[in-house]
DNA sequence: CCAAAAGTGTTCTACCTACACCCATGG
DNA sequence: CCATGGGTGTAGGTAGAACACTTTTGG
């Protein structure tokens, strides 16, 4: 699609979604040992953004957001968690961005949808980055994964504070949910698994402590060595057990502090 | 104002709120022992609601939630935060009210604004029911308090979910946030609190281990004795400390379990 | 002086932390 | 055979659960 052609699509499109509300997405992903995010890069514009978008006037929230999750990964995220709705009057008065909408002879309909106040639901997805190459929107000519602490700069609106939200929400709930699962391939080492909660959690863990928390809770499959390169005893690999651990969960999880 | 005012005026006011988008609180109390929930009957139909409104387009969500419980309690409410918005396409077919907008004249355009799907985000506030005396508001009879877990029935929409949301969500948080403090009157015995906890917990706590845990966070002034009627020793009373919570917050409180 | 409720102390247990020890592997 | 990293064991400390004991008050 050439870019008029684009601009005719989005005005046909604009009026099935509901105004004044969006929906941005904290994608969060595990890579070289550090928590990463993704975010987009505006095509003519030194600006970076959440995946976003906006719900149809006859689909649920929920897959709104599947839905724009898709279409950044062309994988279905499992694990998907509103985190919360941003909706002060001028959220988007802060690192505004001057989008095409503001200086391409965009059809009126469209420049009066994007100019209206805008109450945007922040969603936390989490997934692992090997799974899928990102691509990029129509407004877009970046789409890539930066680490968490790391996200350049400016950030349009509010997104960093999402982003900054999402961070504190994981650390918070890593400790009660298997969320360590979404991140990891099938198959991890416990190794893998401690760095991943370290990143999260930001500091140190005890080697042998964790691991005796972790395998008490009884939610890994142990399956045979692998048989790795290093010089050294080779470590077992493991997988998360879902239905042990919709058992466990009944009872409540430990916690990793 | 008569019910042709009230028209008018809402005729005139519906341009000014965010089309397609609802609040709704799940303002809680304590009394009797008991968790408690306000709801409104409407007029003339054996239905009951939460309190709710629309945000005006020059308006932080947040300022919304806070101006609908004020109209109903008269009070501004310390205790308010964000649940999760209900965001499915169906959320108004279940349990449907037959509200006054269906059968009265009502001008198309009020009638427009009701009928779009909504999008609803449920807040959760906590208060001392002592506090205020509840006003229904102009398409309500009732406007009472009900044992949570002896609502109305129907509740309109999805709101008996939202009030499930919010129990699960107190029940989780009053381990770590002192919630308790918003519930009661300002100054209270160890009796008052843990009963408190027992209510929203929904069993019983060990009364001298509850006592030793609560003041070892050291977020207590205690006062000097009352003096009560019964025949057995005087309990103190205790107050909420503001300051010395928030110090203690950043070591992390402990929990109650 | 007694009953009732409030406040405090004691014991037992479970778990968490820190660290030591042993094991397997490839160079 | 040894360096490296993985797996497991152990001692000490801390905190929670259960329950006993003491204190205060009005009748």
């Amino acid at each position: 699609m050439n870019p008029k052609q684009q601009v005719e699509q989005l005005a046909k499109e604009i009026n099935s979604y509901i105004p004044g509300m969006s929906i941005d997405c904290v994608l969060l992903g595990y890579k070289e040992g550090r928590m990463h995010v993704l975010v987009l890069k505006f095509k003519n514009a030194d600006h970076w953004a959440l995946p976003g978008g906006f719900i149809k006037k006859d689909e649920d929230m929920e897959l709104a957001a599947q839905r724009v999750l898709f279409s950044r990964t062309g994988v279905t995220i499992p694990f998907l968690k509103q985190l919360r709705a941003f909706g002060t009057v001028n959220r988007r008065q802060i690192n505004k961005f001057y989008s095409p909408i503001d200086y391409l002879p965009f059809p009126q309909a469209i420049k009066d949808f994007f100019n209206e106040r805008f109450i945007s639901m922040a969603y936390l997805a989490l997934v692992n980055p090997e799974t899928f190459v990102p691509v990029p929107d129509d407004f877009s000519e970046v789409c890539e994964w930066h680490p968490i602490g790391e996200v350049p700069y400016p950030l349009i609106y509010d997104h960093a504070d999402m982003i900054d939200y999402a961070q504190q929400y994981i650390r918070q709930q890593i400790k009660y949910q298997p969320m360590g699962f979404s991140l990891l391939p099938e198959r991890f080492t416990m190794n893998d698994l401690r760095g991943l909660y370290e990143a999260v959690l930001g500091h140190e863990l005890d080697r042998a402590n964790f691991q005796k928390k972790i395998l008490k809770l009884e939610i890994l499959n142990r399956h045979e060595k692998q048989m790795s390169g290093g010089a050294h005893k080779a470590p077992y690999l493991y997988s998360f057990n879902v239905e042990q651990y919709n058992k466990t969960l009944e009872k409540g999880l430990g916690f990793i502090s």
